[in-house]
DNA sequence: AATCAAATGGTCAAAGAAAGACAATTTCTT
DNA sequence: AAGAAATTGTCTTTCTTTGACCATTTGATT
């Protein structure tokens, strides 16, 4: 497991025990992990951002602090933001797998679901002729339309 | 530890078993490792190269292996090798530390020596205003100078 | 207050590591 | 002889890690 995997975990692992919110000094952190102080930021921005569900936080100078806190929101909160400022008219393949994982995360889907979303958004569903910009667009539209289908259901359970 | 250096590590005890050499298959090692084969052509490249005192040799199609050589050559032969052939015009940095440190494997050299003649060729001993290329070319003016007087300290030890 | 040093965190670019796609070989079947 | 299967090699891209340098905040000294 890589040093960023070894810091993810072990920093989602003091949010679990505690509250939805931890306050953490970016030197001590990096020296226990014995690596450079900027690592932990890496960390921050590739797996503690708004779209894995985390706002974070800072202070500099004497005293100065990390905070990560943990986002709550209702499934029909998160659809809409989702809808309505998150996905504009483009979304790269990267960020379409990591918000379909969040919202099956924030069970909003099922596992199932979220991955038959990725799915039809993956590279190879949108393959060959089409230029980059004109997938990324396409996918946004797809992951829209699906959103929307998920609402849907939210509001109409089979059961009428 | 990364990976690399996991795998480097577990390749140098197969050697030192058994005799100074092992032959290894690239996919069992990669899944052993849960990483991609050209992962271990990485770690060979990097570790086990004739600088780091290895000749590598391997078959491809079924049946394939790669087998990895420890090579052993007196110090007088090592460092005449270093002198006639390996050392050019030019030295960059990184292989001149790599190359001192075998010295120091090899017992050529005590590790003290082996530090001494790194620093001779660091980046601060050959500084600022020199372009790069004049600096390599300088570094190998230093390499050999100094593996001239190891041999010679050789054949005229301090006690006659 | 004003200033300056110390203590923090932030950014960006470069080096290192890992994965993946595709190519090249070699062996084995038929 | 031909083609499939089994291996390793190369190259490109992406992800990690580090390091140098910058920005901000606090607190001590004047």
């Amino acid at each position: 497991m890589r040093l960023s995997d070894t810091i993810e975990s072990f920093i989602k692992a003091m949010i679990q025990e505690d509250q939805p919110e931890v306050e953490l000094k970016r030197n001590e952190l990096a020296e226990y992990f014995h690596c450079a102080p900027s690592q932990i930021n890496y960390v921050l921005a590739t797996r503690f951002t708004p779209d894995h569900g985390y706002v974070t936080s800072s202070q500099r100078g004497g005293g100065g602090f990390i905070r990560i806190v943990r986002v709550r929101q209702s499934s029909g909160d998160h659809l809409n933001y989702l809808l309505r400022e998150r996905v504009g008219d483009s979304l790269d393949v990267q960020t379409a797998q990591v918000l379909c994982a969040q919202l099956a995360e924030r069970k909003v889907v099922s596992p199932e679901e979220a991955q038959l979303m990725a799915a039809a958004m993956s590279p190879q569903a949108l393959s060959a002729p089409i230029p980059e910009a004109v997938k990324d667009a396409q996918r946004a539209k797809i992951f829209k339309c699906m959103l929307l289908t998920v609402m849907q259901q939210k509001k109409t359970p089979e059961n009428g």
